[in-house]
RNA sequence: GGGCCCGUGGCCAAGUUCGGAUAAGGCACCGGACUUCUAAUCCGGAGAACGAGGGUUCAAAUCCCCCCGGGCCCGCCA
């Protein structure tokens, strides 16, 4: 893979070097990034050496840069340099940076810009990881998008990738929906399985609390007690409109629910035992259990295939439970000199280990802070999940080198002390290659989500949504499309705006879900990106002959622009994939989009003034085209032909 | 109480890792452009004490110090 704007600037770095000598000569180049000036006409690439040698050569910088402007010869690839407020910048030649930017992108097409690493390394992307009893909601769609787009990136780089999704199928909350599915005879699911199963676990939750509460509050009754009798009151209120909620959805599930679980004596004591089954490995549960979850997954395979996302491997928890996993490595840690006992409970210390084995150091903590215990056994003998955590992360070094674990920034201290476990156990390499990476929230404005209650905006409500705008919108723009090509644009769009507006933010700030942000189809959106590039293909679909190519001719400014943002996106990409940051990528292609509108309106293509003129533009628009593309691909959105 | 993250025009937001030219963009607002390659577009306008205050520097949104506001975490939950 090649990288014009690297050929460009060194070039450029010769030829700083080389004046420098003429007009200072003994005086070395300090080490400096070229920058872009701030307009196309001041050139291509700028230095800003003059501000640092200005000391050493007791100098104005301006001085020093006309200086060595002057001594400047033109090459091949540049034209010229001049010097403007203190920098120096440099023209880049238009006939042969042209020649070159083009031809590398026409050569290596759907190829271009994917730098492979020299070290190429088997990387582990973990992510979604939601909860089987429970629909996808749009706060997991930040974390499925970004965890897919990281894997895209990994991947085009060169690395091995394998994207897993850890199952959290054991504990109180899945066996109270699988105890739920057995009440209700074990039924298949109807309709989409992931609300199917989300309606069981929060009927049962449901039920089984407003039993509590209407108990309760017969008891404060009988004492009289006003001010919890108005509590009381409150939340039962809160649970009654869930039931309207989950009876809209199934009435079926949730009356039947509704009618046989009160007649259990005690339903919490049926769940645990069921949960205790399970997690010993005894057929029956394992069999009904696996299958509710099963249908979950399903569901979510279902929603998160819509947007073209997958996995790899589901990995259960509770095989790691089976195979008693948590036990072995809590014998491990039991070895080291960190673990010790606080009133029957085990507690690991973690700032000591920390301390001992310089993590602090190591990861960039800060070093005054304590690092918080973590309890690893609670003193009833029982193992909390930290445990399985850790025996999962070891689990997955077995398959990768690096392992990157796309979770929610609350889980920051949880994830730091896993890291920090290894460690105290010897795999100090496991610590250093797990990486946490943490995004904020999705908020949603006037809603309070709530698994619990049943109570949430699905990922796949959103992507319908998303489709049926988008549907609107091509046909009015586009009556004469068949309705299959309608809808299948229309896909194109309303998914490539939802993933689009989700990695656009950074992924350390909040995101509050706005309806008509995410669907907005205009400027700084994924359609936009999408309407430019089908765009250049209706050009090039109009081009009747391709004549031989004038480079020489491209020498508009908005020709200009996008000649060099076409040559960097081969170091756009390095610098995502480097720094794992989508937005890179989702700002590079609203540039180019931005350029090649200004184009578009500016400058005209089929109607150029010469066949030279015309074969040019023709290249240029061509590659606009390949490399809105593989930036698009890189973000997992589709790249229409028409819309 | 302690830690981490965030704070940039009315709103959203890039840039902060690695200090450099007039602080991108977008939404909303105002004014223009479809007989010419798709107007999901383009062109122009107005709008900013970069949370406050100090410091370092030729140069600070960016680095250092202190303070203020918001979020998350500091479970024998996951």
């Amino acid at each position: 893979m090649s990288n014009p704007l690297a050929k460009l600037r060194e070039e450029c770095t010769r030829l700083l070097e080389e004046a420098l000598n003429e007009a200072y000569p003994g005086t070395e180049l300090p080490s400096t990034r070229f920058s872009t000036p701030p307009n196309p006409e001041m050139g291509e690439l700028s230095s800003a050496a003059s501000f640092q040698l200005a000391r050493s050569l007791r100098s104005r910088p301006a001085e020093i840069a006309e200086k060595i402007a002057e001594k400047v010869s033109p090459s091949s690839l540049v034209e010229s340099a001049e010097a403007v407020n203190g920098y120096v910048n440099f023209k880049a030649d238009t006939g042969s940076f042209s020649k070159l930017v083009l031809e590398t992108v026409e050569g290596e097409d759907e190829e271009y810009g994917f730098l492979k690493t020299s070290e190429p390394e088997r990387v582990m992307v973990e992510h979604t990881s939601a909860n089987p009893i429970s629909p996808l909601h749009i706060g997991n769609a930040r974390n499925s998008i970004l965890g897919d787009c990281l894997a895209k990136l990994l991947k085009k780089r060169g690395h091995e990738v394998a994207i897993h999704f850890l199952v959290n199928d054991v504990g109180r909350q899945v066996a109270m929906t699988g105890y739920g599915w057995q009440l209700l005879g074990k039924p298949k699911p109807e309709g989409r399985a992931e609300l199917w199963v989300g309606t069981i676990y929060a009927g049962v939750n449901v039920v089984n609390e407003l039993t509590r509460l209407r108990k309760e509050l017969r008891q404060a009754e009988e004492r009289g007690k006003v001010n919890e009798i108005a509590e009381y009151q409150e939340e039962i209120e809160d649970y009654e409109k869930a039931v309207v909620e989950l009876r809209n959805r199934y009435a079926d599930v949730y009356d039947a629910l509704a009618e046989k679980l009160p007649t259990i004596e005690d339903p919490v004591a049926e769940i645990v035992k069921l949960n205790t089954a399970y997690e010993n490995n005894e057929p029956e549960a394992v069999k009904d259990m696996r299958e509710v979850v099963g249908y979950c997954l399903q569901g979510f395979e279902t929603s998160l295939g819509e947007l073209d996302i997958g996995f790899e491997s589901f990995d259960f928890e509770s095989d790691l439970v089976w195979r008693n996993a948590a036990e072995e490595v809590l014998e491990e840690l039991k070895a080291t000199p960190y673990v010790f006992e606080d009133e029957g409970a085990l507690i690991m210390d973690c700032d000591r280990v920390a301390v001992d084995m310089g993590l602090k150091e190591r990861w960039g903590l800060n070093l005054e802070h304590e690092i918080p215990r973590l309890v690893l056994v609670r003193k009833d003998g029982t193992t909390l999940y930290t445990l399985r955590d850790m025996a999962y992360s070891i689990w997955k070094f077995g398959l990768a080198d690096r392992v990157i674990n796309v979770i929610g920034s609350e889980q920051r201290l949880a994830q730091l002390q896993l890291r920090i476990a290894l460690a105290a156990m010897g795999r100090l390499e496991m610590g250093d290659n797990q990486m946490h990476y943490a995004y904020e929230l999705v908020y949603l404005p006037g809603v309070k989500m709530s698994g619990r209650l049943g109570r949430y905006v699905t990922m796949l409500d959103v992507v319908q949504r998303a489709e049926k705008l988008a549907y609107e919108a091509v046909d009015i723009r586009s009556p004469h499309l068949t309705k299959e090509d309608k809808e299948e644009i229309a896909r194109m769009v309303g998914h490539g705006a939802i993933k689009y507006t989700l990695l656009s933010v950074d992924p350390q700030k909040t995101v509050t879900f706005d309806w008509e942000k995410a669907l907005n189809f205009e400027t700084n959106s994924a359609p936009y990106i999408q309407y430019s590039h089908a765009r250049a293909c209706n050009i090039l679909k109009r081009a009747e002959e391709k004549p031989e190519p004038d480079y020489g001719g491209l020498t508009h400014p908005k020709e200009r622009e996008l000649l060099i943002a076409l040559a960097s996106f081969p170091e756009t990409f390095e610098g995502a994939v480097t720094e794992l940051k989508p937005g890179d990528i989702t700002a590079y292609a609203n540039n180019l989009a931005d350029k090649f509108n200004s184009f578009y309106a500016a400058v005209p293509v089929l109607k150029a003034e010469t066949p030279g003129l015309l074969g040019a533009r023709l290249a240029l628009v061509d590659a606009v085209r390949i490399v809105q593309g593989n930036a698009l691909s890189l973000l997992g959105i589709k790249a229409p032909e028409r819309m």
